[in-house]
DNA sequence: CGTCGCATGTAACCAGTTACATGATTAA
DNA sequence: TTAATCATGTAACTGGTTACATGCGACG
């Protein structure tokens, strides 16, 4: 299912964290690049798993910035995890205004389409410039193995796509190209 | 911004087509592996389209289906489409329950995770299978240049997750059976 | 002393899904 | 005649985003 409070709960049974960390594991951390969740949907999905008992909050520790709200989930709240990770995984999603974009390459300039290609090109080489950072040094949290394997599967796909566009994008700005001088 | 409204209208910009030959296309057909909408979203969009003269009904052609109604971009739609295109595109968006299951393999019993990988991997290799026969014969549609490009991406994604988790399966498996020898 | 990162929370809004209601056509 | 696919549409819901409101602490 993986609605935001199921999300939460997993990050929490990985280590105590408060609301502006898991939004930190959603957008930078090792949940990255297959779930997220804004401030306005986090907050308040803790608060309803605070109140269904999955989880609680461990008070402020030595000398943490009063008014943090570190949270730990419970018992109760595994039962939960372990509730939605014995239903079968639904389908994945995945939406790109990218590939949108460039189905449509003949309506489009070719030095648009090259510029389009060449940032996603430098995006995926960042991307992948961090993660692979993350894999030396234990950048975020202590890598569990099977973190090691998404982490490897994130790493091949990105690859791909980087390789892809690199060795094929002379042929979407010749497709421009060819299209704007047939017109 | 791809919302629904702009993925009809992109569908419309390739050919005429009607709401339940559009939602084809995001299930099936050439956008299928980076858009979707249900019907529920496809039909009011194409009434709004209607309203603001980015499509018009051409009337059931020779012989089809009465009550069927077959949409055509007009020009101001094509002007609407590319002012979407002009913008920079929006951040593709990833989301993954089966690798949110997958980092939580060591709670679950090896025999559940093998056959969630197995599943998955026999997933990609049906849906390579199909995109293989659309690119011989002209399965969906004629195929254009970009269309080609684009599907090469795919393919080229989908390959290389589907090698990760054939290469790799043994890994997460044996990371589940650990963790219960462990406990 | 200002501004950036940390930190929490709420309320309005919205896009899209689910479920429902309806019916024709085609193939077993 | 029954089931599957084609075909359109609406209404209720819901999950999540955006924008706002607020304030502390550290660094320069």
């Amino acid at each position: 299912m993986m609605d935001v409070k199921t999300a939460c709960l997993g990050v929490l049974a990985l280590s105590d964290a408060s609301g502006y960390e898991i939004r930190k594991a959603f957008e930078e951390g090792p949940f990255s690049h297959f779930a997220e969740g804004a401030f306005g949907s986090i907050y308040p999905a803790l608060k309803q798993l605070e109140g269904d008992g999955s989880i609680v909050v461990r008070g402020t520790n030595n000398g943490e910035r009063p008014g943090k709200k570190i949270y730990r989930i419970t018992p109760r709240g595994k039962l939960v995890l372990l509730d939605s990770l014995a239903q079968p995984p639904a389908p994945d999603r995945y939406k790109s205004d990218f590939l949108f974009h460039l189905m449509f390459a003949e309506f489009q300039s070719a030095a648009s389409i090259e510029a389009m290609v060449e940032d996603r090109i430098a995006l995926y080489r960042a991307m992948l410039a961090a993660m692979q950072d993350c894999s030396g040094s234990g950048c975020h949290g202590p890598l569990t193995n099977s973190h090691a394997f998404v982490h490897g599967f994130g790493l091949a796909v990105y690859r791909a796509a980087l390789d892809y566009l690199e060795d094929h994008k002379h042929e979407i700005v010749a497709v421009s190209l060819q299209a704007h001088h047939d017109a």
